[in-house]
DNA sequence: CGTCCACGGGAATTGATGGACT
DNA sequence: AGTCCATCAATTCCCGTGGACG
């Protein structure tokens, strides 16, 4: 992790701004973090966090994936793990774990929530805006997506001062973010600028993708027995850093989850009710379609393995991904 | 219109688990 | 130790809404 993060000071001041009032013992502002994928977001908050608790020592924080937690009582849980550390055992009930946060924390606190536009319960946020002392760094994708969701009552309650828009890295800036993890990770002259360039140029924007083709490279030059990584192997690189991606994230799905992608995989761009009459064939204790469309298919739109098209009335679901994708049929 | 499709709110059920009560 | 109760997550059931289409 580099410690100046490439091309984002405005940003990093802004998030710096927010949570300045902690150090004079107040309630941070909370603040909103929005843009695509890969372009620093996470980074900047965690880092900024990081600042803080060096000028102000034990400040507590907490980090929360509202992807991974995104229930009410999950999130309180998680926060009420991270911000003491104090086990509380599990499944207590949501008040208690919100008494029990009151009482840990004297003083300011900061919580990170990552992807709170998957937050499924936003009362939470008024939860937490309940809890004196503690604010909150939210991070998502688009901002009217969080918006959209917060009621009305919680909305009027919840005031959320900085808004901060993270806009797509440049080429200039992807290279520059290669660069770095080249010296600091392969060595001074491991890689040509121009190569890195290449590399950037493949990956859309999207650091983290980036990174990843350059690991990738790297290795695939390491094996080669070569000191230097050859332009020749960028492409390969790339296309198969996001291949490994997926594949990571395949193995992860659920029964539903894959039975849902191989019924896609043989029979591509089947509208909702085909796709679910498939898939309880293919699947020996289907859940409903209502659970299905409220929880599988969105995870699988996430993970950016299927893509929705609207057809008029319907939707057709299809595969994401490089064309003949080859099936994989090493059972896990 | 009537029908098809999809969406999503909300109530109800089930099963696990921890705590309180006896 | 045994019983009962509360809470939570996961899942199902029921159903009104709304767009598109013939």
């Amino acid at each position: 992790m580099p410690d100046p993060i490439v091309d984002r000071n405005r940003h990093m001041n802004e998030v710096t701004d927010a949570l300045a009032p902690i150090q004079d013992g107040f309630r941070a502002e909370n603040c909103f973090l929005f843009g695509p994928s890969g372009v620093g977001k996470t980074t900047v908050a965690k880092a900024a966090v990081r600042e803080l608790r060096r000028e102000v020592l034990d400040v507590p924080y907490a980090y929360v994936n509202c992807w991974k937690y995104y229930t009410r009582n999950a999130v309180l849980d998680q926060i009420s793990h991270e911000l003491v550390g104090a086990a509380m055992p599990r499944s207590a009930s949501t008040s208690r774990l919100i008494d029990r946060i009151k009482a840990d924390l004297h003083g300011p606190g900061v919580v990170i929530l990552d992807e709170v536009d998957q937050l499924r319960e936003t009362k939470v946020l008024y939860d937490l805006h309940d809890i004196p002392g503690l604010s909150w760094i939210g991070i998502a994708n688009r901002e009217v997506d969080l918006l959209a969701d917060l009621d009305d009552r919680i909305t009027s309650r919840i005031s959320v001062a900085y808004r901060v828009r993270f806009d797509t890295y440049g080429e200039d800036a992807i290279t520059e973010i290669l660069s770095r993890r080249a010296r600091e990770g392969l060595g001074p002259n491991a890689v040509d600028e121009d190569v890195l360039r290449r590399i950037a140029r493949l990956s859309e924007g999207d650091a983290r993708q980036a990174i990843a083709g350059l690991r990738v490279a790297a290795r695939m030059a390491s094996r080669e027995g070569l000191a230097a990584i050859p332009g020749r192997l960028v492409e390969d690189a790339v296309a198969d850093a996001e291949r490994e991606v997926r594949q990571k994230t395949i193995s992860k799905l659920n029964t539903h989850q894959r039975a849902l992608y191989e019924v896609l995989a043989e029979e591509d761009g089947l509208i909702q009710k085909e796709l679910y009459a498939r898939y309880q064939e293919a699947h020996d204790d289907p859940v409903t379609l209502r659970y299905l469309r409220e929880n599988h298919l969105p995870k699988l739109e996430h993970y950016n393995l299927i893509d929705i098209e609207q057809d008029r009335g319907s939707k057709r679901y299809h595969l994401v991904g490089p064309e003949g994708s080859q099936t994989n049929p090493s059972p896990c």
